[in-house]
DNA sequence: CAAAAAAGTGAAAAAAATTTTCATTTTTCA
DNA sequence: TGAAAAATGAAAATTTTTTTCACTTTTTTG
């Protein structure tokens, strides 16, 4: 229910018998409602199109059609994929994935904080040195993460192997960075890792899909990428997407800093835009 | 800009002349046409009510009124300049990187051969064996491929080192399948493998940017993945994107037709599910 | 390079949708 | 009960949208 509906609720005993109507409809029809003309809705209801404008105007809209604008802007997306069948071609599937890669990043948009992003951002450009962390999907990402970071001038290393992830945060130090990349955000080894960075003073930054999980309780900044997975893409998939696009407005972010000073005396965005070439 | 204007973004170069106008004035003004009715805003762009009838239609909408509807639903969504600036902070860059990502996915939908999918996905199917050869970004997607194509019940592996490639190539025989990824295309060795793969008899199947290129010349089954890099992605990251989906799509494909069978028999969604399961 | 074909365009006609008007019905209240 | 007020819907008036079609521009082809 909308806001324009609900004030539809609360005039409901200043209405009419036939107004009522109106309102007893959209009340259970609410989703529907958009592509009736005023002619359509009055039958739908057993009312009529004065009735409908009259009822239009009352909350506030010039007519029925600025009725339908005001509920459209209003209107909740409840944007359904379709589900993908066995008699779906590759294409057709591919294209369902992507639909559900859409839905994945505007949730991750809603997810994520602007704030820590910042915090983030700043943390790495003046750490001494950054370590990435990750098992499995999660170490495809560190491991993309830390060439990126390379190009953009931060001295950064990923490590996909417990041992060698151990091994490089008991080095780590005050003022160094560890990012830690999990899905579930329960890796145990990752999780381990974390706590001994955070141990000897470094800032640490997760990626995760889990807000309430061990990894996030080792953060000192949390980056929440989407957290509900979809039915057609493999469990995996969107977040491993989001991720890689994190990372890369991080860096874009980092670089577009670091060569504030270069820039401005006269480096073409050419020039900038080649440091960040990665294939 | 909401996901109406993006697509007729994609779509400008299809448009006449006053279509174009009509393009113009919305990208400028995108947040003012609710209340104009379609002769005012023909009026405001120099343009007939034919015309916008026509824009509307290109955009998949029924007519002025029903795009007026699409854009509303639309309407809460930020409109994120299509620039980066110094200016944005991390989470504005994230924003315009989902965006041309979401542009290239719908770049790829275009370019991208429903029928050269289907035959791909039979090749995959019906091998002995399936091989995955691709360097830096493109070994990430190749390891990436070959562990979902495990989980579908194919025999896959996938080879980042040159030399092991060559030596995984020469193994090959007909029937056999070898997969090659390359963004640009022109990877020598790469490139020399497919071509060792084919003497073999082995089908070739790669997937590239570059509808010329020298690996596509190698290659039984090209599928081609966006071809244009934007401005606000490391150059890669949007191919790189399309092709986990790509290779997704190709996996749920064949995890469903192999399984057609036991399905059929009682098995449930949720089991078929869980066989897609990497992380 | 010119003719033919295709695509694009906008004025005006046609159709559809919306809003207003007004006669009639229903409700309210003394 | 009956007069005034409020509500209603059929139909008229208006506005908006869509379609048609003749004309223009662009592209293709011989």
């Amino acid at each position: 229910m909308n806001r324009t509906l609900l004030q539809a609720q609360l005039m409901y005993d200043d209405m009419g018998r036939s107004e009522k109507k109106v309102a007893d409809w959209l009340f259970s029809h609410s989703g529907e409602v958009l592509p009736y003309s005023i002619t359509d809705l009055a039958s739908k209801c057993e009312s009529s199109e004065a009735t409908i404008v009259r009822f239009s105007k009352r909350l506030g809209c010039r007519g029925y059609q600025d009725l339908k604008l005001t509920l459209a802007k209003e209107h909740e997306k409840k944007v359904v994929a379709p589900v993908i069948t066995g008699n779906d071609d590759c294409f057709a599937i591919f294209e369902k994935v992507c639909n559900d890669a859409y839905m994945s990043l505007e949730r991750t948009k809603k997810t994520l904080s602007a704030e820590n992003m910042s915090r983030a951002m700043e943390a790495i450009t003046k750490a001494r040195r950054v370590v990435l962390i990750g098992l499995g999907t999660s170490a495809q990402v560190a491991e993309d993460a830390s060439n990126k970071l390379l190009r953009a001038g931060c001295n950064s290393s990923a490590y996909a192997d417990t041992h060698m992830q151990a091994i490089a945060v008991s080095q780590l130090k005050a003022g160094d960075v560890v990012i830690g990349i999990s899905q579930s955000g329960s890796s145990k080894d990752i999780v381990e890792s974390m706590k001994v960075a955070r141990a000897h003073g470094a800032t640490t930054i997760s990626i995760t899909s889990r807000e309430r999980s061990p990894i996030a309780r080792q953060s000192d900044i949390l980056l929440l990428t989407d957290t509900e997975e979809t039915m057609h893409s493999s469990l995996g998939l969107n977040s491993h997407i989001s991720r890689l696009i994190l990372i890369d407005a991080l860096c874009y972010k980092i670089v577009y800093q670091n060569d504030a000073l270069a820039h401005s005396v006269g480096e073409s965005e050419a020039e900038l835009q080649s440091k960040r070439i990665v294939e």
